[in-house]
DNA sequence: GAGCTGATTGTCT
DNA sequence: GACAATCAGCTCT
């Protein structure tokens, strides 16, 4: 399996396949323990409305990035897989750059850098820089050739308002770097 | 721990 | 002009 063909698989095949994979940007990050999928054809995607100038990214190759500002404040990180569909990468467990993401965060607790999407864009800088910009290649330093975590949860999607009860919302089962706890 | 609210701005109808 | 793949800070329990 290459790298390209890893994200060429069905987005809610992709998302779980992520969890214990360590993501760096410019060597800040760690390692992914939340994501959530999102398809063409899933009425909470961005893309659901068709190729738009804002989520032009989802439509394009795979293993790529798509960017996007969240309540005109924060900026939120996913990876492209086949065309519409996207990993939303939701929490990750800080292991290199710590100090560095604390002082963009300016909170000291661990827990708290990278609990989130909007707080992993601000603690690994993630912004409009990094739009369509391939996963292969500096900035990014993702690793995909990881161990299967031993166990994960599974949940519905986080702040929706459409497919709300739809599960493509995964975690390393009991990891204290989680957005929330699954219920 | 759960639940509410305001902040803030690009995007699309 | 409505709304959003969020967060921090607040209340109450």
């Amino acid at each position: 399996l290459t790298f390209a063909d890893f994200f060429d698989r069905e987005v809610s095949d992709v998302a779980p396949d992520l969890l214990g994979a360590t993501l760096l940007i410019d060597g800040v990050g760690g390692i992914i323990v939340e994501t959530e999928a999102y398809r063409h054809d899933d009425p909470a995607s961005h893309a659901f409305p068709g190729p738009t100038q804002r989520n032009a990214a989802m439509f394009g190759p795979p293993a790529h990035a798509y960017v996007y500002r969240s309540y005109g404040i924060h900026w939120c990180l996913n990876f492209v897989c086949r065309p519409g569909a996207a990993v939303l990468i939701r929490a990750i467990e800080p292991t290199q750059g710590i100090d560095l993401m604390r002082e963009r965060r300016g909170v000291e607790d661990i827990r708290q850098l990278c609990s989130g999407p909007g707080k992993l864009g601000e603690a690994l800088g993630v912004g409009p820089h990094l739009y369509g910009l391939p996963l292969r290649l500096p900035p990014f330093r993702l690793s995909v050739g990881h161990p299967r975590p031993s166990a994960l949860s599974v949940g519905p999607r986080i702040g929706l308002t459409k497919a709300v009860d739809t599960p493509w919302r995964f975690g390393i089962a009991g990891s204290p770097f989680l957005s929330r706890r699954f219920v």
